[in-house]
DNA sequence: ACCATGCATAACAATCGAGTTATGTAACTC
DNA sequence: GAGTTACATAACTCGATTGTTATGCATGGT
């Protein structure tokens, strides 16, 4: 799985509440499916279904004891989600004044930025 | 827009390539539909698609420049994706040994994680 | 041996997602 | 005012997601 489809994947696993729930589960260690499931109102295969969804996008691990199959979390992946998002941290930590004169610098070095427009009604 | 919902609809936006290729364009200023669109072999439409999804999820802002809709990033729900993403931050940093130390003291200290099991042939 | 536990898998329904083509529309050009 | 540009919107297709119920299956307990 190349970068670009395993952030496609990555992302798209965490956006769901109930599996971003169970991440935030598996965060506090190991967790057998049953457990995992316990605090939500959602049938067990749709549980089942979930984790398959973390495991294909490598967030977690599954292994064996007994009947259970206890998950574990695989975090690596977040780090590749990170470092994507961190390519736009200065964009959302400066102010919007500072924003602005961002992207009249980027203008002014031959970059397509087109003028800040007047904000209409919305 | 409650913070999960915006999660959700931050996230997803963000599982799609194109999407994240035309944040990675508005990065570097403003610029319009024609303009975000010429990069990628797909029709208007689908671009004007995908700039609805970014748009909905607070991503981008649509000003007016007579026939042109020069498109803006807005990068406050990146932040909240960030910050979503930090607070597993340590979980990826460490090292392996690290990890199962820190889960043995979570087991230590009452949480229900369970023994570190034998990893099958996978 | 037999039943219970813990989970996966199959089959199905409903919704969503991403793309298409065709068409509508606002604003500029001449 | 007629055509062009730049984009939106509608209607449709099709595959993927997300949930369900029903069932299968390995393991453990008695």
């Amino acid at each position: 799985m190349n970068t670009p489809a395993r952030l496609d994947a990555t992302f798209a696993a965490l956006a769901d509440p109930t599996r971003r729930a169970i991440l935030a589960r598996l965060a506090l260690g190991e967790a057998t499916v049953g457990e995992l499931g316990e605090p939500f109102a959602m049938s067990q295969p749709a549980i089942s279904k979930h984790l398959r969804v973390l495991e294909l996008a490598g967030l977690i691990r599954r292994g064996r004891d007994a009947q259970r199959r206890p998950c574990r979390i695989e975090a690596a992946p977040l780090a590749e989600a990170n470092a994507w998002l961190e390519r736009y941290r200065q964009l959302w930590e400066m102010r919007f004044d500072d924003l602005d004169r961002l992207l009249d610098e980027m203008k002014a070095a031959g970059k397509p930025a087109r003028k800040p427009r007047v904000r209409r009604k919305s």
